[in-house]
DNA sequence: TACTAAATTAGAATTATTCTAAATTAGAAT
DNA sequence: ATTCTAATTTAGAATAATTCTAATTTAGTA
């Protein structure tokens, strides 16, 4: 089998950032990356690295996920949800979250057309538009 | 001075709703609706009543903004902060949210207009579409 | 090979929110 | 009016997600 290249891409990015390659940070690409585009908790996170039958602390989970997500290497998002999630999709794109399910499901930025759009306020910067649709059974 | 027209309104969905006419409650709507369109935290709801003289404990103010939002009164707002906050304004709308200051702005629905838009996943319903525009300085 | 700043870690601390269980109260029934 | 009952309020405990602390380890450089 030929090495992911979800999981090559993001290695890639970590060697490009000024962070460190330490054992942790690459087993958690290995598993955050294997599946393509997904989302998780930290938690989740930690759970999934758990079960491949490495060792990593809760505290490195969160430390490298911010940290990811500070180097582009990761997404953050949040929706309707009391915790946080991760996102390994870096293109544009937006979310349907499910009340129901708790679920959360990527919209390709192609999928959405936004046709009229405010000014944005004077001396700020525009950084994302996030479209959330909310959907429930 | 007439009675605040945002707090008379809000008071008379408190009393279409199931919800008894508590002295807290009635005192909570008063606060949060005097000034119209608002966004705020149930610390922040807490201190405002707080400095009305008035009593109250912070698990009413939670379980208050909670029922208000499940009758419609008050609307949920989840933007990129850790803390839920709550909007006075029950017009269809979308907000702004700077990343620098943590505040939250209307965007009116006017403003905005999706022209083209994904299915929805089989099986699910729509609830509502949420625009967040988030912007620094 | 040694050095140093960065990273990892366990567990404590913090923060937002919900829960618990006892006391109070609104509004309906008498 | 008075009584009754389910809803409400409350203080404080409990929970859950996340961050912090301070000691140890390690990556990458010198």
């Amino acid at each position: 089998m030929t090495k992911n290249l979800h999981v090559k891409k993001a290695l890639r990015m970590l060697g490009n950032s000024p962070l460190k390659l330490t054992s942790q940070r690459i087993n958690l690409i290995k598993t955050l990356f294997q599946n393509g585009n997904q989302h998780f908790s930290a938690e989740d996170a930690y759970n999934r690295v758990k079960n491949t039958g490495l060792k990593i602390s809760l505290a490195t989970i969160y430390n490298c996920l911010n940290q990811f997500t500070t180097h582009g290497i990761l997404k953050m998002v949040k929706a309707s949800s009391d915790k946080v999630y991760f996102d390994t999709n870096l293109d544009p794109h937006h979310h349907f979250f499910c009340k129901s399910s708790g679920e959360l499901t990527d919209i390709d930025a192609k999928k959405v057309y936004i046709s009229k759009f405010p000014k944005i306020p004077k001396g700020k910067k525009l950084n994302s538009i996030e479209v959330i649709v909310n959907i429930s059974d």
